[in-house]
RNA sequence: GGGGUUGUAGCUCAACUGGACAGAGCGACGGUUUCCUAAACCGUAGGUUCCGGGUUCGAUUCCCGGCAGCCCCA
């Protein structure tokens, strides 16, 4: 039974005629209040001609049932359900596929535009965030019945390959050539910028001269070009496969780039874009959107027309109702000027997403290698794997303990935040143990795997009908269960895998409270009995969750 | 100059999009282990939600005007 559909009826029959899609029950914000609360009678109040209190009172008369209807303050509605009530939706939850999340997404295809590193060069900590968050969506939207292509937009065409085949000739030995890493690739191209900067100009206009070569196909400076991205991409894979990221493909802005000209000629046909000062812009100053430029006066072209040759190939190949794009918030205005564009275009059928989050800093400072402060995300995993596993040894745990719980630490840290919010890493912070930590998450999942052990229930499941809340810990935590389907379609609908996050961690924090003060096995049969059907209900939702945000659930830590 | 974004406890962050007494974690102080994993639990202290107006039964949330930080654009 559906609480808010009850309610809403209640609505419909106390106020014929008016429109009650928007009526909610949500969960109470005190258990003093009840269970569940409604305070929609106070908004229609005024509509209807009643005083607020009145307003409830003749919804709060209609709403009958298993429900305790009581009306409190100014009109709200505080409900209260009774124990079968609960026992019964604790059943039905307990028996439903993938924890109740339903399939909203079913027979719908979104694309998922994230982590997006730039080929040649070591993924660093500031890739975390694309790259933890972008995932958490994907699953999470897989999760609802979505079908997604993860899609890795890398950074694999520019001037940066000029400068690559250029140091890659002259700056390496031949060892280093044949045993090509991208810490290598990193190296050359170093050197070879360096030289770029030399006052004659002879090695910036060489580099020049690769690029060039390699943009008109030429034979050998393509294959060096290839190897550079394959190499990469292994490197880049090797990261993932810790992170438990995978892509659906790798198209990079090199697949796109024979499409720009194409582009720019729409754009012209459509009269969208003129020349200005030897460019093409596309004014979109009436939107305060300012100008785009879509072809330089150079002939280059940059992301806008990038991006816009990505939507129709996208649209093209896969026709998705959504593309979602998860990037730093520096890049706001550029994702409203390309949405614009594209819609301007007539790319009407798409719904175009751009999720912002906040860029990673450190010491205060933006990461780069010029302030210095770049840490390697290979060496920030180690050392999360490092200061896990002298934690895990002392229980004997062994190294895939110490990465399971190192690594969902320092996806928990960034998860936990609201992407919108900027974070300053920190060691401490990103490898948290304790508290609101990917390991308090992991350790109440061990604990209830333990305990159903301990029961001889294991991974099997005791019957629904066990199901019997009495005390007031159980019922918190009963009531907190039955959110679980809510949390996962709020954290969708906001993209904020923070909400998920959030979810869970109070839903541990009352599993622990309940632990603490309630006797399981010990307790006389009926008793521990609802209590393990309880935690074997909490145990799949913590598993469950904890996917969906890509992190690991060992069952004994 | 224009635009975006953020401002909540000592620190880091929540607050289900307008609801009841603003909640957690860390840190501080105090307590809990012959008992199902103490990476835990319980308690205490800590707030002018940046400032000033407005909208209304009700504002951390929405609107207007400031201030401050970060970012983008020319």
């Amino acid at each position: 039974m559906d609480l808010t559909e009850l309610v809403r009826k209640a609505f419909a029959e106390a106020f014929p005629g008016e429109d009650f899609a928007n009526v909610k029950v949500v969960p109470a914000t005190d258990p003093r209040f009840g269970d569940y609360q409604c305070n929609d009678a106070l908004k229609i109040a005024k509509k209807v001609g009643l005083k607020p209190r009145d307003a409830a009172a003749k919804v709060a008369g209609r709403i009958g049932g298993a429900l305790k209807v009581e009306i409190a303050g100014p009109g709200f509605l505080n409900l209260t359900v009774s124990p079968e009530w609960l026992a019964g939706e604790l059943a039905a939850l307990a028996a439903a596929p993938k924890c109740g999340i339903p399939q909203k997404g079913a027979g719908r295809r979104v694309v998922i535009d994230y982590s997006s590193p730039n080929a040649a060069k070591q993924m660093h900590i500031g890739h975390i965030r694309s790259t933890v968050i972008g995932c958490a969506i994907d699953r999470i939207f897989r999760a609802l019945g979505y079908e997604v292509v993860a899609d890795n937009h890398l950074g694999d065409w520019g001037t940066q390959f000029g400068i690559l085949i250029k140091g890659y000739r002259e700056c390496l030995t031949d060892d280093e050539r044949a045993n090509l890493t991208v810490a290598t690739l990193e190296k050359c191209y170093v050197l070879s910028a360096a030289k770029a900067k030399e006052e004659d100009g002879v090695w910036k206009d060489a580099c020049r001269a690769e690029l060039v070569k390699l943009q008109q196909g030429d034979a050998e400076n393509l294959a060096l070009w290839k190897r550079f991205i394959e190499i990469s991409i292994g490197e880049f894979e090797r990261m993932y496969s810790k992170l438990g990221v995978k892509f659906d493909t790798y198209r990079g802005e090199s697949y796109y780039n024979p499409m720009m000209p194409g582009v720019v000629e729409k754009l012209l046909a459509a009269g969208l874009a003129k020349e200005s000062e030897g460019a093409l812009i596309v004014d979109l100053s009436e939107e305060k959107l300012g100008v785009a430029i879509v072809r330089k006066s150079d002939g280059g072209y940059n992301y806008t027309t990038s991006d816009l040759a990505c939507v129709e190939s996208r649209v093209k190949d896969y026709n998705p109702e959504r593309i979602i794009y998860v990037t730093d918030d520096r890049q706001q205005l550029h994702f409203k000027q390309f949405f614009s564009i594209a819609e301007k275009m007539g790319f009407t059928g798409v719904k175009l997403v751009h999720v912002p989050f906040g860029l990673m800093s450190y010491q205060g400072k933006a990461i780069s290698t010029r302030e210095g402060n770049l840490i390697k995300l290979d060496d920030l995993l180690a050392e999360a794997k490092r200061r896990a596993l002298e934690i895990v040894a002392e229980r004997g745990g062994d190294e895939r303990l110490a990465e399971q719980i190192g690594y969902g630490a320092v996806k928990y840290a960034d998860l936990s935040h609201d992407p919108a919010t900027a974070i300053d890493f920190n060691w401490d912070k990103a490898l948290a143990l304790e508290g609101n930590s990917g390991p308090y998450l992991q350790y109440a999942y061990a604990r209830v795997c333990s305990l159903l052990e301990k029961a001889g229930i294991g991974e099997s499941r005791p019957e629904g009908s066990a199901f019997a809340v009495e005390t007031p810990a159980e019922k918190r935590l009963a009531l907190q269960l039955l959110e679980f389907p809510g949390a996962v379609v709020r954290a969708a609908e906001a993209y904020k895998p923070s909400v998920l996050a959030d979810y869970l961690f109070q839903t541990a924090q009352l599993y622990s409270s309940f632990y603490q003060s309630s006797p399981i096995l010990k307790s006389e049969e009926s008793v521990r009995n609802a209590r393990l059907a309880l935690c074997a209900l909490f145990g799949d939702v913590l598993k469950t969750g904890l996917s969906l945000l890509g992190i690991e659930t060992p069952r004994h830590i």
